[in-house]
This record gives C-alpha cells, structure tokens and sequence, in this order.
DNA sequence: CTATTGCCTGTACTAACTACAGATACAAGC
DNA sequence: GCTTGTATCTGTAGTTAGTACAGGCAATAG
C-alpha cells in the first residue's frame, strides 16, 4: 500500500505533489535542506518518497514562517533522532515568541499612522499634515 | 535661528544626525531618493539643511513601514508640489491595510503553532505530534 | 609635514527565492 | 531509427533594503 509504482518521479512530479517550484528545489537542496537525489543516467534527478515527505516538511514549516535556520535546526535533530516534545515544542515557543514581537510592532506602526491620518481634514489643497509631520527636521525644537 | 552656521556637512555628520548609516546615505543617493549633492575639490560629499530634511524624511517613513517605493511615491508627490491631504491620507491608509494584512496573517501562523504545541506533552522522549503533523504526506489519507 | 581620521568607489554579501539563457535528456509518434 | 516537443540540466542574475568590506585618496590636527 505504499504506491511503490510510482516512484522515483521527476523534479516536476515532485514539484507538482508539493506545490514547490522547481527552482526552489534546486536551491533546498544546494543549502542543503535536501540531500542530493540519484541521477539517471543523462542527469536527471530522480526522487523517492523519502524525499517527498521531506520537501513537505520543509514546505509546510516555511508556510508557518520558520526560517530556513530554524527548519536546518529542526531537520538535523530529526535526522539524528535526537528530538524529542521537550525541545520540539521549546523551538516553536520561541517562534511563536517572534511572531508576537513582530504582532506588536506592526501594531505600533498602524498605531503611529492612524494618529497621523487623524488630522487630515481630508481636503484637496496641497497641504497635508502628515507631510508636516515626517519633514519637519529633528532640530526644530531647540537650535541644535 | 537656522543655524547657517553648521552647513555645509560631510556625510558622517548627516548620518550622525538622521541615525542612519553612511553606506545607507549613498545607497540612497544609487536609488534617487536623495538628490546628488554637490562636493568639494577633493570628490567628498556636502549636504545642506534640505538633505537633513529629506534624509529624515525617508528615515520617519522607513520606521513607520513604507517600502523604498512607496517613500518614492511620497517624494515624487512632494517634489511636485502635487500632494493634497486627499491623496496622503489615501496613501497612508492603503499601508494601514498592507499592515493589517500581515499582522492578520501573523495570528493565524501563531493560532497554528499554539495549536501544534498544545498536543506535546513535554516529555523528552524522541517522539513528537508537531514533528508527526509537519512530517506526514499529503497522500497519507488515501492511496494516492 | 605627517599621522590620523574621514571619505571615496566598487564589489560582494544577507534571505528566500525567482527568472532567465543556452544546452542536453527523455518520451512519444511515425 | 528519427523527429518533435516537453522536461530537465547548469549557471548566472535579479528581487528588498540595506551592510560590509578593500584599497585608495582627502581633510585636518598637532
């Protein structure tokens, strides 16, 4: 029940199951995060299921904002099955403790402009004080 | 009260002035967001109020999140004398969008990873549910 | 006059891909 | 077997917003 008849594929087979341009394969596995596959014997590169569950891995961490650091880091101790929930779980806390700082500064941001945006009265001649508010220099308020 | 007395100033000044590095003065000289300043006999920048005023200028937007074209947007309207509080505030607003987007995009990454995490049971056993969640084919469900 | 900063240009590097160009391999049809 | 069309190959360059040099002049202090 494993599909055996359908391997090895191609990089655009695998590609296609991973939703993983192929270029972006070439460079995993130049960084590394793939290993080199079997060539045929023009040059081809032919893939195993081992190397689709791979690839999906590498995906679905990207898609949840892992760096390629962090997913090299998860990687290796996944291949020296030396991971366990103790420190599995410590990484992504800590990545979870990123996308919190990141949260909070976007909202600072949105923050910053909303107070901005406030005070245009929203009319059509050229004067904004947005504009003021960004140009005026840093020295304006005592001679420096 | 305009301190004519302290210009013209070298690069290093100007970048002491607006925190923003020397190497990032020239970059964007490169990119046209500063225009070229003049020089002295031996080749070396001189900047006048003005560039202290742009310079801080593009320093503000970076920090509140504008992209380098979006600054260019700004400037050009700027330059031109053809802004209006109508379209600054139209400009400001669109970021506050882009902002949103990414920070609605960041809770549901951290809503996923929490859920993840929540399935550990912290133990340091090689076993983990996250590593098993990310890990699993696609196809595992039915023969593919 | 010389030593020390300061500044110059040009290039290469960062993250995570993407997009080519130009050449070769493979699969299918005849 | 030959041809055609698609798949894949390598290598290089581009993206954002800078940062980090190397190697060489310019300005200035003593």
């Amino acid at each position: 029940m494993k599909n055996p008849e359908f391997f090895p594929i191609g990089i655009g087979a695998l590609s296609a199951r991973t939703d993983c341009k192929i270029e972006t394969i070439r460079y995993y596995e130049r960084q590394g995060l793939l290993p080199d596959p079997p060539r045929s014997a023009g040059g081809h590169r032919l893939y195993k299921e081992d190397h689709l569950k791979r690839l999906t891995f590498i995906r679905r961490c990207r898609k949840l904002g892992f760096t390629m650091a962090q997913i090299r880091q998860l990687l290796g101790l996944v291949d020296e099955h030396q991971y366990s929930c103790e420190n599995i779980k410590a990484l992504t806390m800590d990545h979870v403790g990123e996308i919190r700082e990141k949260i909070d500064h976007l909202e600072r941001l949105e923050q910053a402009l909303l107070r901005m945006a406030a005070e245009c009265n929203g009319d059509s001649i050229p004067s904004c004080p947005v504009i003021d508010a960004l140009y005026q220099p840093l020295s304006q308020r005592h001679s420096n």
